[in-house]
DNA sequence: ACTGAATTTCAGAAAACTTGAAATGATAAA
DNA sequence: TTTATCATTTCAAGTTTTCTGAAATTCAGT
């Protein structure tokens, strides 16, 4: 009604109102006639409906902002729905935060502008704990283990490798790189700690040094300390210096997970967000500077 | 749509919210069917109406302030159709501002404490302009002509009199007023210079005081300067010290009108505005302080 | 797996809306 | 003033949308 109303005053006249509603002009008077009956009074001056009355003015002021406020409304309903807008909390590891991660949230966003992302990052252990607090919709975690609250996609696979000086011999070494680990001063680091490999076990008994923070233990690396086993993402943010060589024979790598809640269904923003994250690096393996490349 | 998906998800389940929006069941579930499908998206968890999607608390947030946005805008317009609501621009003559409208205003803003009043006061050569100038929606003046595009209405009937201070010898005099003019200091004034009265006339040539502005005017009867003849409304403002004798014989008066444009509809509280005033005073006569009794 | 309540589906009924033709009313030219 | 023209309203009938009640399905809790 209101709509009609409006169009009306706007055109002036009646049948030109109705040919921009798409209606016959009857239907148009008969509406606006009971628009004024729910009212109880005219509208319009005269029956040529060029001039409002008072209460006509209010009306066209009032409705024009009410059809203005409910338009907004709705499309901001179906731009949340389409996953045009809304808001996606996310919670990564540093390593993946730090290299893949811009490139992927710059594409990201080019193709939807009105999403809100808001990155945290975090160790694997707290993401997947923030996850249960629904104070996260999304994580991006490393060696996720399956569980019944918890949906899990497998993104990519970091590979693990030994991680030297530049000028250390085993940068020009082609093979045996598991064999040499004895001979070296290892650095032992949580990360390498899962691998399941005799010879890095053994070599992990041996080490002299531990250290969690992967920017001191780079460091420790860089001042020729010794070596240690990383996954390939972790050293990407190392510089030059850093020489990283896989380990293969068996190859040992870490998966990169993208988890989410079974719970509930995401946010049609989030579903989004997880398909085009999934889409960009699933099943992706070796060198992390190849997984993913801006279109 | 909103309205029933806001109904549910209020109250979590799909019968009892049927039942608050005295429609059946299913009606209520193809109503929702339909929202989803417009969004694409599904807005609860489960078949079992409780929880809502992140979509579904989303519409939830949006629906509701627009529905509140919509009953407030549709409340307006029924209320100002109503003539519960609205502006009311008015002016006035002085002398029916200082003295009759205060209590007239008093009545009408109890019934309709949501109609805001804007009144000016001025002369009505000024009320007449700002009336066609589109300033203001009524105008009360004394005397209007008649017109082909002012709507007017009579209210009282303001009688003239002779104005005196109380020590005068005329303020007991019981008859033949008229004829003490000739013999007293008149003091002319513009408002009793419209009275077609060869006695008046005679005494008015014969004045050696004018004097336009009215509380000068009675200053110069309070200090026995003469007597003079004006409407006893305008003397209503004057103290004890002023007394009016109205004048017989034949009778003077001037009409007190309420003008308003015939070209447009006033709006629903102008035109409550103008029916109660004229409900309340059309047809007055005699002394103005019986005109009006507060109910 | 069973039970009972909630929800959905379906076809027909009811309501709301739309249309085209004819009548009415308003404006402008003769 | 009359007439011609155009806009608007009225009306009955047609169309679409919405609603209902019964039956089928689904779900949560035994």
């Amino acid at each position: 009604m209101l709509r009609v109303f409006v169009e009306v005053a706007r055109a002036g006249n009646l049948v030109s109102a109705a040919d921009s509603l798409g209606r016959a002009p009857s239907a148009v008077s008969m509406t606006l006639k009971q628009l004024e009956a729910h009212l109880g009074q005219p509208l319009f001056e005269s029956e040529r409906k060029s001039h409002l009355t008072a209460l006509g003015a209010y009306v066209f002021e009032m409705a024009n902002r009410e059809l203005a406020h409910f338009d907004r409304t709705i499309a901001a309903l179906t731009d949340f729905a389409g996953a045009r807008s809304g808001e996606v909390r996310i919670a990564v590891v540093p390593s993946f935060a730090a290299t893949i991660l811009p490139n992927l949230v710059l594409e990201f966003t080019a193709a939807s502008p009105n999403v809100r992302l808001d990155i945290h990052d975090m160790d694997s252990a707290s993401i997947r704990r923030e996850l249960d607090r629904e104070r996260i919709d999304l994580g991006i975690v490393s060696d996720a283990r399956q569980s019944s609250d918890v949906r899990l996609t497998q993104l990519a696979s970091d590979r693990f490798g030994i991680v030297m000086r530049s000028d250390n011999p085993l940068a020009k070494r082609k093979k045996a790189l598991w064999q040499a680990l004895a001979d070296a001063d290892l650095i032992a680091n949580p990360l390498c700690e899962r691998i399941d490999e005799p010879r890095l076990r053994a070599a992990l008994e041996s080490a002299r040094l531990r250290v969690h923070n992967t920017t001191t233990l780079l460091a420790m690396v860089r001042a020729g300390l010794g070596v240690t086993v990383l996954p390939e993402l972790v050293c990407q943010q190392a510089d030059a210096q850093i020489v990283f060589r896989a380990l293969d024979n068996p190859a040992a790598a870490r998966r990169i997970n993208l988890i989410s809640r079974v719970r509930d269904t995401p946010s049609p923003a989030t579903a989004s967000f997880a398909a085009f994250v999934t889409e960009r690096l699933a099943g992706r393996e070796g060198a992390p500077s190849e997984w993913f490349q801006l279109t």
